[in-house]
RNA sequence: GCCCGCAUCGUCUAGCGGUCAGGACACCACCCUUUCAAGGUGGUAACCGGGGUUCGACUCCCCGUGCGGGUACCA
């Protein structure tokens, strides 16, 4: 159902490079809007100034394009809620959060750390959940006058009483006690919002229709839903998607060694193959189909269909898929991509070894191993046998010497004529020509497997060809 | 401690009271084959445990267990 009236975004605060578990929360509420027809707006929630790292902001917009995961509104394209930066917005949270006080639903507090971990520690002790006491909301006259002495002071949310509760899209009907719920603080005392006052008065402002995030979140929820009637403002659509987890069934973290998806792409992966794993991790598309590029997901996805399990990301599952979508790239396209592989190499020489590549790519950066016989010299490799097994010094020799002498002959234009000759000389020698091409394979690759060695000698020119083929023929004697 | 969530092959998942519990990755075998791949065919492999509800539970309810998350003037 098209509905431009759904507006999605992604908020990652730059703490450090996105890693697959945050990709695909963007990646599920990209897909929701480009389903719909909305608009997916990005933001960048830097309201802790401690945990900030520079340069991470730069990284994020840079792993986002690079996937396709395009934003309509947010950093360089602007929009108009801009600016899309919490740091700059200051002054917004800071008016919102007056207005909270000056109604009663959030009240100064000045209480050190200190005193509310004394207070957390003996709550735990009595077996209660740990929560603020409220101590500063019976005294607001003194706290008042303590703000005006300069005491360091914040504002915490006046939690109500009763229950919270919403039908989150992926989990169903979820419900909380606001009795066990903490009088959040909203605003620090550096002046700063918290992300929890942030989130809503930006989600609001924005005009969010949808909240999708990861499933973390489902415990600050209920101090959100509070904060949206407080402002008397009607709250968004909620979905929670699951956690995705480590080969150590571990929350992935970039302590840990939670990769940086951009690198992957310096590993020869394809951010549509990239895409296609990650929406499957949680999401499937209800029939049989599983690989997908990134136009089919946009019709297909729906947070409906997204599994409330967490998932554990498998990279056998990723490089599937990378040769899949490597197999199926245009030849046209993978002349470009090839470029970075194959560094020095003409479009018209990456277009030639494209036929010999395709199938044999787990990644794009295959390709620097593959054809490295046929763009540089080979290495002689002493683990390598040669003659190789089942085959013996004479079957050795006449492969070779047939291969020379054909070549001689006839060039190595006419390929089904090569391989009928070679294939005779290697039965005629009463073995099977798997093993007897394997000579070849040594001779003119420098080892057994590789790209398929007529192909490659047609590659490499007569003279080349040649040249390898005696070098291989005078080591065996 | 307190609160919340999750639970099907090793992994990702389908399933929405009655199925030989399906698919994909990985793995194994065979076929194809100039190597290696790719492709094709077949195979091994799962409903966490215990109680209910029901004519009948993977499916609904309860308890337990396990795992994950929250419990911050971090997001």
């Amino acid at each position: 159902m098209p509905d431009a009236r759904v507006r999605t975004r992604f908020a990652p605060s730059p703490t450090g490079a996105l890693h697959f578990g945050s990709v695909r929360t963007a990646l599920f509420a990209w897909l929701t809007a480009r389903h719909a027809g909305g608009a997916f707006i990005l933001r960048i929630e830097d309201t802790d100034q401690e945990r900030y790292i520079p340069g991470t902001e730069a990284l994020i917009l840079e792993t986002l394009s690079w996937l396709g995961l395009n934003w309509d509104e947010g950093p360089e394209v602007g929009g108009p809620h801009d600016p899309y930066i919490q740091s700059l917005r200051i002054a917004v949270y800071r008016e919102h959060a007056d207005t909270l006080v000056a109604d009663g639903n959030a009240y100064w507090c000045t209480c050190t750390p200190a005193r509310l971990a004394a207070m957390r520690e003996e709550q735990r002790a009595r077996s209660e959940p740990t929560r603020y006491d409220r101590r500063c909301l019976t005294r607001q006259a003194e706290v008042a006058v303590e703000r005006a002495n300069g005491i360091a002071a914040v504002v915490r949310l006046r939690m109500p009483d009763g229950v919270s509760e919403w039908d989150d899209l992926v989990r169903g009907h979820v419900s909380f006690n606001n009795a066990d719920i903490d009088d959040q603080v909203l605003l620090k005392s550096d002046g700063f919002p918290t992300y929890h006052l942030a989130v809503v008065v930006d989600d609001h402002l924005m005009e969010i229709s949808h909240v999708i995030r990861s499933d973390e979140w489902i415990p600050s929820t209920p101090k959100h839903l509070a904060l949206y009637a407080a402002f008397g403002w009607d709250p968004p659509r909620f979905a929670h998607v699951p956690a995705v987890l480590g080969p150590d069934h571990q929350k992935l973290s970039k302590r840990r060694g939670a990769r940086n998806v951009l690198e992957y792409g310096e590993l020869g992966y394809l951010p549509s193959a990239i895409v296609n794993a990650i929406a499957l991790l949680g999401w499937s598309s209800g029939d049989e189909q599983e690989v997908f590029t990134p136009q089919e997901l946009i019709e297909r996805f729906t947070l409906e269909r997204v599994n409330s399990a967490a998932a554990i990301f498998d990279p056998k599952r990723l490089d599937d898929l990378n040769g899949i979508h490597i197999r199926r790239m245009s030849t046209d396209d993978l002349v470009e991509a090839l470029e970075f592989p194959l560094p020095g190499t003409s479009k018209e020489t990456r277009r030639q070894l494209i036929p010999m590549l395709r199938e044999r790519m787990v990644t794009l950066a295959d390709a620097t191993r593959l054809c490295a016989p046929l763009l540089g010299e080979i290495k002689l490799d002493e683990s390598v046998e040669f003659p190789p097994k089942k085959v013996d010094q004479a079957t050795a020799v006449k492969m070779i010497d047939a291969c020379i002498e054909a070549i001689v002959d006839g060039g190595l234009d006419n390929h089904a004529a090569l391989l009928e000759r070679l294939r005779a000389v290697a039965e005629a020698a009463g073995v099977k020509p798997r093993d007897a091409f394997r000579v070849l394979y040594i001779a003119v690759l420098g080892s057994p497997t590789g790209l398929p060695v007529i192909e490659a000698m047609m590659f490499l020119g007569k003279e080349k060809s040649l040249q390898r083929l005696s070098d291989a023929r005078a080591r065996l004697g």
